[in-house]
DNA sequence: TATGACATGTAATCTGTTACATGATTAG
DNA sequence: CTAATCATGTAACAGATTACATGTCATA
């Protein structure tokens, strides 16, 4: 009975549970910020907010008083933010790299706040693990394919890999910095 | 009248460009190669197929005798290969950066064998000078934003420009290797 | 009082996803 | 004969894009 939410249902959730914002501030957030991998177009938000309230993911409560137009402010409900830790703990599979790796990076900015930085790094980990695991893979494809293709379609493929190998390093960094963070931070 | 290709068209247009083949085809080297960012299921590619047939891209004939049950081969009509060429060449802007760069390497990928390794070098340099006003602008937004993020959402954040300094990289490389064919091909 | 920014929404259309249906051929 | 694989499609639905519609407030 979990109707899959699809990633901008994550992202509205995500956004919200850092502060309670109307349709048209979380329009802003994908318009000004480099979030522009989602629409900011209110034939998309509007709607994907009233699934979410109909799931009894978010609330909107019309903030009444400050004498512009009626506004709904939108937080999350209990049910919602189980929901996003759900989505954000959830280990990273094959299948979240081959299918761009937005959403895994969405569900780490996230993490923080809504699971703890313990957790963020329980999630790179989880990263880490996948992708030494798929380089190997990848780089054992361009051995297959190599000798097929052109030299532009070899330098895209090399492309996935440099990228990939980016992302492993980073990963990396980003551990470390969690923990020394965890540390340091809690004392 | 030019009634906007997604995506995917393109990606079928650039196959078929490589070599005709059935809906079949095209679907197995979605599946079974890298390019699992494009569906493999039948009731996405066979409607794209269709569409572009009704636009006069591609068109598909019936492999007769081979025994098996019939087999619809496409191939881009002159009409696909104009239109393809011009989705390769246009150059890259700003927008193209934003909204995942899945599209500019396909872009390049298919290029070699559809406007020759000149025009791909050109795509490439068009790309380099893309990232290098984009990738100040990134530093920018994160100095701007440093101070009111998560650690985690500032990491995420950083990856992004790592991603993009590594594209910008691998473009510079791409562009060396580009030429160096070129030259040493045509003698 | 007219213009533009704020703020929210709807309707038409297109595309993709999921699941199912069909039929032919090959292997056991 | 049965199951698996090849090969093509369709139908129902969900979601996004585009364009339009609406209403409020500030300011010139």
């Amino acid at each position: 009975m979990h109707s899959k939410i699809p990633s901008l249902g994550y992202a509205l959730l995500g956004l919200l549970q850092q502060k309670p914002a109307s349709g048209y501030d979380l329009r802003k957030v994908f318009s000004s910020t480099s979030m522009k991998t989602y629409s900011d177009s209110p034939g998309a938000i509007y709607p994907a907010l009233g699934r979410l309230e109909k799931q009894g993911l978010i609330r909107g409560t019309v903030e009444e008083g400050s004498g512009l137009r009626r506004r709904q402010i939108f937080r999350p409900t209990p049910k919602g933010l189980a929901e996003l830790k759900k989505w954000i703990t959830r280990p990273v599979i094959h299948d979240d790299l081959v299918r761009g790796q937005q959403d895994v990076l969405l569900r780490f900015a996230f993490s923080e706040q809504a699971v703890g930085l313990a957790a963020s790094a329980a999630l790179l980990r989880s990263l880490e693990s996948a992708l030494q695991t798929y380089l190997p893979a990848l780089q054992e494809e361009l051995k297959t394919i190599k000798p097929m293709i052109s030299t532009s379609g070899r330098l895209a493929f090399e492309f996935g890999i440099r990228g990939t190998e980016c992302l492993l390093d980073w990963s990396r960094h980003a551990i470390t910095t969690c923990e020394k963070q965890n540390k340091g931070g809690t004392s």
